[in-house]
DNA sequence: ATAGATTGTTGTATTTTATCAACAACTCAT
DNA sequence: ATGAGTTGTTGATAAAATACAACAATCTAT
């Protein structure tokens, strides 16, 4: 984003050809850098290797779906906006998508997608240190707080995620059977 | 949701009228309570007097649509849980839902629709009496949050006490020279 | 200037948390 | 019924966090 005369990196993830050389064509007429996947496996490889500022991902592709690898990227803790996008999604698939973290949602084939993958781009800093946490109880210790917060930042994944444990480890971070003994130790029943 | 027989109290805000007498017939058959509203004036009048455990409005409606009510609504505080529902909705309108805040957003005409709203409606009861802490970027890891937790913590306790060690680390409970490597941990700058 | 108090850094011991590993108990598909 | 997979518990060990202790550096009142 700070090299010669390219405004960002993007990776376009779809197994569509016409569709993507449409949109890298467009996009790096305006100065954008591209690069292209054609599968989750090939995105993987490519995300592990670079530093995008964006990805732009369709849903439905061969092999791993789309949402299946936003949810894997973002437990994995990644945090460049990604933009899903689809020719027939339902509903479902949309808010699944947000609640799993993706910054928006087009629906194929694109029409003026420039001005809001700019958009998030360029505002993609400010939102990210807007984020504060409220509502603490600073009239407890420190490790009493800490419970507390604990406490919520897991009764929200678990209730995301149908109570299951092995998924929430793997989005906090923790060791399985660590949970289970974090779950005792803060006095949470899963149920 | 105390009361009689009813597992909770649901406002169903539609202007269609075949449409909503159905939801509400199924709504009542397994002992919901149901109300109607046929417009954004009416649910706003509605809402100003009864309390709700859950909302389903349509996106649609003569005069304000239902997105402009949800951002309305929340922006005005308001916390009974939203499902938006339409039958041609643009990815677009689905994505603003959801920034807005609502939990969920159905297709029309709706399809077993009852398991997502009693789980709604379940779920949101443990949520809302712990409720203490808010704004935690569940995007992150446990451990990553918890840092930004913290840092809020002793932030706030810092500003409040001229910046002492000795005092923030009384009142946190920690030992003193803990907190002194805490901050430097949590690269925090004490000025 | 000086003594005493406070602030800040660092080594080490202790405690707490988390991982790794193993296995029992349970669930589910066949 | 059985095998595979998942769920839940627990021991041992590693890693991280915190307390205890010491001392240098800085500040403040006299």
């Amino acid at each position: 984003m700070t090299q010669d005369s390219t405004f960002g990196k993007i990776l376009i993830i779809d197994d569509e050809k016409d569709n993507t050389e449409i949109i890298k064509d467009i996009l790096e007429d305006v100065s954008y850098t591209t690069m292209l996947a054609r599968s989750a496996n090939e995105a993987k490889a490519i995300v592990a290797a670079n530093t995008f500022d964006l990805i732009l991902m369709d849903v439905w592709m061969p092999g791993q779906d789309g949402i299946s690898l936003l949810s894997e990227w973002y437990s994995e803790g990644l945090s460049t906006p990604v933009v899903m996008m689809s020719g027939h999604a339902e509903p479902s698939d949309i808010v699944k998508a947000m609640k799993l973290g993706a910054v928006d949602f087009l629906k194929k084939p694109l029409h003026d997608f420039l001005p809001i993958l700019r958009n998030i781009m360029t505002r993609k800093e400010p939102e990210k240190s807007n984020q504060q946490v409220s509502g603490i109880d600073y009239s407890l210790k420190l490790k009493e707080a800490r419970n507390i917060f604990e406490s919520q930042y897991l009764l929200h994944h678990l209730s995301d995620n149908d109570n299951n444990i092995a998924v929430v480890a793997e989005i906090a971070g923790l060791e399985r059977t660590t949970l289970y003994r974090k779950l005792k130790d803060l006095g949470i029943d899963k149920k």
